[in-house]
DNA sequence: TCCTAGTTTAGAATCATTCTAATTTGCTTG
DNA sequence: CAAGCAAATTAGAATGATTCTAAACTAGGA
């Protein structure tokens, strides 16, 4: 027998998706890869991820979070986005896309890959390589 | 006659384009302006602004720096670029442009606009304007 | 010259993030 | 299953950029 797990929920184990990207399956980091991996797309923050990990009866150090969020990024389960006000957030979504930025709220929004694509980009500096692309519009509430 | 400047320099006067974006024209002002306006394109922090400042003889609370970059920056006289590591910059090219950023160091490299086109922006949410738009390809050293 | 609003200031406060050093845990081996 | 070790987690201190506070100045008009 597989696992615990009933009929309904046909995705991928956490435990799993943290060990195809070698990542240890700790508790922490399963309870993590839990509230994220696999759901609907959403962009959230360190704080914003202990909040959740404590209302699920997961309170988990800060400096474990930060650790996690930067695992999952380097592995690639993540996306982090650097364009908003202070905290860095992590988007869930990890096809291309770009975003808009509320500036009041910091809030993001998805801009819908359908209808935006990015040209070419120019040549890159001698000896880089593209690490990823930003794109944010900033908006502000007309008055 | 019109000033103490001679014939080697036919810039606008520091006090003169702060008067034009509706700032009283104080020594602190007038000594970030000297250092920052209608010279070469630069990306500046507030710390560098400050170490520059005071080997320029003119040193400055750095809370009085902030005040300024933001002042500026909403009168259109510099440009904010949030996406960078931890500071942000304030960048003297006021034309379109886009970046590269080395994700190691932080180090900001113009996009020549002349090899660059952004595509017409989708249409922004319900009851919104856009403020900028920051486009960063964050770059890493090739091994 | 006087007055007042607008500025500047030092230093404290804040906030996101990283670091430290010690403890705990997952996994492998015997 | 017990032991051992590297990898993870932890609490709390440390850092760094930025903002706030409340008091002291200053530019420019009356």
């Amino acid at each position: 027998m597989a696992s615990t797990n009933a009929s309904h929920m046909p995705t991928v184990e956490p435990a799993d998706s943290l060990r195809g990207a070698g990542l240890r399956p700790t508790r922490q980091r399963i309870a993590i890869a839990t509230l994220l991996l696999g759901g609907a797309p959403r962009h959230i923050s360190a704080e914003q991820l202990r909040d959740e990990l404590l209302s699920a009866g997961q309170p988990m150090a800060l400096a474990t979070i930060y650790n996690c969020l930067h695992q999952f990024a380097e592995a690639g389960l993540l996306r982090p986005v650097h364009h908003v006000g202070d905290a860095v957030l992590y988007d869930t979504n990890l096809r291309d896309h770009f975003h808009f930025i509320d500036v009041e709220t910091g809030e993001l929004m998805d801009i819908d890959p359908g209808s935006f694509t990015l040209p070419d980009l120019p040549e890159l500096p001698e000896g880089f390589e593209a690490e990823s692309i930003e794109l944010s519009v900033r908006l502000r509430r007309k008055r």
